[in-house]
DNA sequence: TCGATCCATCGAGCACCGTCGATACAACGA
DNA sequence: TCGTTGTATCGACGGTGCTCGATGGATCGA
């Protein structure tokens, strides 16, 4: 190992700035940005997303969701659960219906995490 | 499947509007950023951006990664060709060091298409 | 030319993931 | 109460991914 020696900021260096630019995403938050990428990591999953909020009132039921990704149900259930515990939807029972809806504050961080230095990219 | 009867907007019906109230994202679009998730979905790579990122110059080899992220220099190789065939890194080989850094449009792009409605969310 | 260094690839082991049919649970209508 | 309907869970199968040590190729200095 030895490129012209150069240093890398550490957030020992930078402690008070979370951009790109400033410091090392520590180990914690890698982690938990991993977890919402794996979520999306399926076309299944991020077309449901898509379906989802496209949807009238920007809410949909598992019924409304087999058709159009063209799988069975236990698996859409399956990716739904999924989205949910990575923080990307919310469910709802109402009555026999299981209605899931978008949760916009976990894109809107998601879109945050990975904006470039200047606007506060943090990845 | 009979839930109150409602309709999802298809590209058939908003063939002009990519953002996420528009119409659902087709599959082909839903393929390619699922692979970008992916390739965001593990911790050391995201991890690896970041360091790349803050690094000095905005690039970095292999041989000043393999110790910050704990790995051996194989699966750090692995990790980075995952990322480079993603588009979110480029490799230029200068002598005997390979030089790793991110394009920041592709991180333009993904965070574009995350952004909420208003700000032209496509996913 | 020869040894050292940086890096990519290979092969293997182990774990995880996507998918399905079958099944169980919950809620509603008759 | 009983059948129907919408969902979640279970178990299993095949495929994929992360990791490592070993190895090979390429480049540089001596």
């Amino acid at each position: 190992m030895s490129p012209p020696s150069r240093s890398v900021r550490t957030a020992e260096q930078d402690c008070c700035d979370s951009s790109v630019t400033g410091a090392v995403l520590d180990v914690g938050r890698a982690e938990a940005l991993a977890l919402v990428f794996k979520a999306l990591s399926d076309p299944t999953r991020v077309r449901l997303v898509s379906l989802i909020a496209a949807h009238t009132g920007a809410e949909a039921c598992v019924c409304e969701l087999t058709e159009p990704v063209g799988l069975s149900q236990p698996t859409v259930s399956h990716h739904l659960k999924q989205l949910v515990e990575a923080g990307l939807l919310s469910r709802e029972q109402r009555g026999r219906w299981a209605y899931y809806r978008v949760e916009d504050q976990a894109l809107d961080q998601l879109a945050a995490a990975v904006t470039r230095p200047g606007a506060g990219r943090t990845i």
